[in-house]
DNA sequence: GTGAGACTAACGAACGTTAGTTAGGCTTGG
DNA sequence: CCAAGCCTAACTAACGTTCGTTAGTCTCAC
């Protein structure tokens, strides 16, 4: 209503772009529409051409950035192939999809902080719902005993868990690797040992 | 200097326990000076007489609650009894302190979200580290041939998203468990289950 | 015992700054 | 020519912080 929706390619675009960094490193708080409005090049008064408010602003970021990462896993999943391979794609995807988009890992973690159950509710309905059904589908298939669901909840968790982490490993023990493309080994290889036997 | 020692058990501590669950819940940006006074009962100004300002403030809350926090699982690491005992005492006390106090848990994420290499590194020197190392050393008594230290990293990592990812786990699929003492029964299973096959 | 002086910790008021937001005018591409 | 989009200027509210003051408490010399 308050926005104009032809020129969406544009500024609109060009501002949530620029925020989502911003967003990302210092939270909504942190950051002011002045800060924004610097990164875009344009003064603040002028945003407001664009969104409504700064919390509009804010959605339109996450919306951009987080059906981005859908898409991303979404892809991997699409894959054919042995299940082995299957899984090694699908586990990379998601490391490289943490790992290799801190600003989209990072809004998630302030996401997890400072949503309630209703934000959650929708970002799981708009985004991250299906790719979660896929991945569940894809590990029961695979491990027909198992929870798949659990399962994919234990991954998830483990590599968002581990991405957080990783700017103190070096500090708890310069012996941890940060290199995450064997943190996605690791957990291929593990998610496959434990289906070939089945009851751990 | 600035502030008094005599009187620490009184009001300047009033103030960091008051502040802390603040301070979890809406991130240092998101709490003004005058909200935690009204949570302690005073005058923002009054604050000035125990805390030189916002940020010392701050760090005393990090202080208090993390110090807590470590304490819970070095505790549990001094358990004597059978290695499988003593391996389920450290997992169970994991999960405790961080399922079981969401205000440490919050605050640890909000700091590494928000926190530098600095201050990472006094975190660690200051109230990780040795917890840290004693898992460590647990787990590489149980599994000499594996590497504690990556293990150790796993777990915590795991722990840690899990919890943070929980709240939203009924939305993603009614059947995961958010009971966390399952979740901390899994895991000892888990690692049990490893030790006992040496290569995976 | 009591009053003077030092200290603590509270207060209301105000400081300067920055926040998000709005109004209105200038510029310019279609 | 006109509307889209930028600007300057301004607003109110809230921010962290400082100030001067005051009420209460403790310690002692007298």
């Amino acid at each position: 209503m308050s926005t104009s929706i032809a020129t969406d390619h544009s500024t609109r675009d060009r501002i949530a772009a620029a925020a989502a960094p911003l967003f990302a490193d210092r939270g909504f708080a942190g950051v002011s529409v002045r800060d924004i409005a610097d990164a875009v090049g344009i003064k603040a008064a002028s945003l407001y051409n664009h969104y409504a408010d700064k919390e509009a602003l804010y959605f339109a970021v996450l919306a951009l950035v987080f059906s981005r990462r859908a898409a991303l896993v979404e892809d991997a999943l699409k894959a054919t192939g042995t299940p082995r391979a299957r899984l090694k794609e699908m586990v990379s995807a998601l490391v490289q999809g943490t790992a290799g988009d801190p600003v989209a890992a990072r809004l998630l973690q302030r996401e997890l902080l400072d949503g309630d159950i209703r934000r959650f509710e929708r970002l799981v309905g708009d985004v991250f719902g299906r790719p979660f059904a896929h991945m569940t589908a894809l590990l029961t298939e695979l491990a027909p005993g198992g929870d798949g669901a659990q399962t994919a909840a234990y991954l998830i968790s483990l590599i968002h868990g581990y991405c957080v982490f990783a700017p103190v490993f070096p500090a708890l023990d310069p012996s941890l690797t940060t290199d995450t493309s064997v943190l996605a080994d690791n957990l291929a290889e593990e998610l496959l040992g434990r289906m070939e036997r089945p009851r751990p």
